[in-house]
DNA sequence: TTGGGG
């Protein structure tokens, strides 16, 4: 794209344009990233869109848009759009270039990157004078584009959902799987890049799981199974609380299925849980379906669902631990959100969780005091897309733990299981941070009530035996 | 004026 000279514009190259601070320019580049309008802190509406050409690809320059409403700041339908600027200020700010679109002399017009979309554009703010000419170098860009990629911009900070750490601020390019408001948290929004989650190590006690159980799900209320069976099979589901930037953000507009990019949030850990926040240094970018980063995520996805194993945990890789085996070693393995959305209530399913805690803990409790003394424990189970309780119950039990082993035997086995380390199991067992292995179990789904299947559903734990 | 990647 060399410069070009027509009636009354001349645009400039991105290169050439970010050596000329001060000057009023015009550009003609692609939206790689758009911002959301906001409220800026003057009187004015603001939003930032991130453009590229072929002199400047990365990081792109910054197009910071004031206008006194909403409506006249661009509104970018997909990236990859192509902006033409007229008499736009090129500035430095910090070191770093930008270019300011100023209510009073600036204008643009945004046009459909296709060869066969309309050559007027389809936004146009009030100054804009749209020539020949812009029609012109507008086919020619159209058809430049078709050989040559832009994407939203990998950069350093840009994380999978496989890489978070707590505390650590980063960017998530992810698709906005389901929102929901709950009154104790505000908005929550629940993403996915198709990757999982490292798994947490437990500190929390194991003497409390009768009085505060580890939670199931860091909302409050567990979400339907309507809204389950629209996540996909396998990685995690990153639930977002986004409080007060919900709306700051703009994420109200925002449809399911929405591919974006989160700018500088953060995550951590809740009972072992990961979780986003916003802050307000957060930045949102709408992308395309066809952004390449998008399209990377997609892939790996449908790679994972298709080469059949890699539905296992990533971290369980190359296979789950040998602490249990089961006696459906040719069965394909399920996710436990295939299990909390499987069409019937009754079925079997093999699945490789961690046991992240067990009610009761005692080994000495493991069994019932009364009556025929069988095993009564209930696990919660995890794996990236979910958890579940799941009951070790009688004849079952006695499967898991070789029949009735001396209390000592069981110990080892259960901390085996639970990840408790020998070190640490010693003195205060309850309280010993425990880091629970990959395995594999076999789960059934059943009933209590006949009358009422769904709602009585529960899990329990079936063929399996636990090595120790 | 405003915002501007960390």
């Amino acid at each position: 794209m060399e410069n070009i000279i027509e009636n009354n514009y001349k645009y400039l190259a991105l290169r050439d344009a970010m050596i000329s601070p001060n000057m009023k320019v015009n550009l003609l580049a692609v939206v790689v990233e758009s911002g959301v309008p906001k409220k800026s802190k003057g009187t004015d509406y603001v939003c930032t869109l991130k453009i590229m050409d072929a002199s400047h690809k990365d990081p792109g320059l910054s197009v910071n848009f004031f206008a006194e409403d909403m409506g006249k700041l661009p509104h970018v339908k997909s990236s990859g759009d192509i902006i033409s600027l007229h008499h736009v200020m090129i500035k430095i700010h910090n070191g770093d270039v930008n270019a300011v679109f100023n209510k009073k002399y600036s204008s643009f017009a945004l046009f459909g990157a296709e060869p066969s979309d309309d050559v007027n554009p389809y936004q146009i703010s009030s100054k804009f004078k749209l020539t020949d000419n812009d029609k012109e170098l507008i086919t020619r860009l159209r058809t430049w584009l078709l050989d040559h990629q832009f994407d939203a911009g990998a950069n350093a900070y840009l994380l999978q959902m496989r890489e978070i750490n707590a505390g650590r601020y980063f960017d998530l390019v992810c698709k906005i799987l389901h929102v929901c408001e709950v009154p104790e948290h505000g908005w929550i929004l629940f993403v996915w890049d198709g990757t999982d989650a490292s798994p947490a190590s437990f500190d929390t006690s194991l003497d409390d799981e009768a009085q505060n159980p580890l939670p199931l799900q860091l909302e409050h209320s567990p979400l339907s199974r309507d809204v389950l069976s629209t996540f996909p099979r396998v990685g995690t589901v990153l639930r977002i609380f986004a409080g007060k930037f919900f709306e700051e953000l703009g994420l109200k507009s925002l449809g399911i299925g929405q591919w974006v990019k989160f700018r500088n949030i953060v995550c951590q850990l809740r009972s072992g849980l990961w979780h986003g926040l916003l802050t307000s240094s957060c930045r949102l970018r709408i992308l395309s379906d066809e952004d390449t980063i998008v399209m990377q995520r997609q892939r790996f996805y449908s790679d994972r669902l298709t080469s059949g194993l890699d539905i296992l945990p990533l971290s369980s890789f190359p296979w789950p631990s040998r602490t249990t085996e089961t006696d459906y070693e040719g069965m394909t393995f399920s996710t436990l959100i295939d299990v909390l959305t499987h069409s019937k209530v009754t079925a079997i399913f093999k699945c490789a969780v961690r046991v992240v805690a067990i009610y009761p803990w005692r080994v000495d409790d493991f069994r019932s005091p009364v009556g025929t003394c069988v095993y009564r424990i209930r696990l919660t189970l995890e794996d990236p897309t979910a958890r579940i309780h799941a009951y070790v119950y009688g004849d079952d039990g006695e499967t898991f733990f070789n029949g009735y082993p001396p209390a000592d035997v069981l110990t080892t086995k259960i901390n085996k299981l639970l990840g408790i380390t020998e070190s640490n199991s010693s003195e205060d067992e309850c309280n010993a941070p425990r880091n629970p292995p990959w395995v594999q179990c076999c789960i059934k789904s059943y009933y209590l009530d006949k009358s009422n299947p769904w709602e009585t559903r529960r899990y329990k734990i079936f063929g399996t035996k636990l090595i120790g």
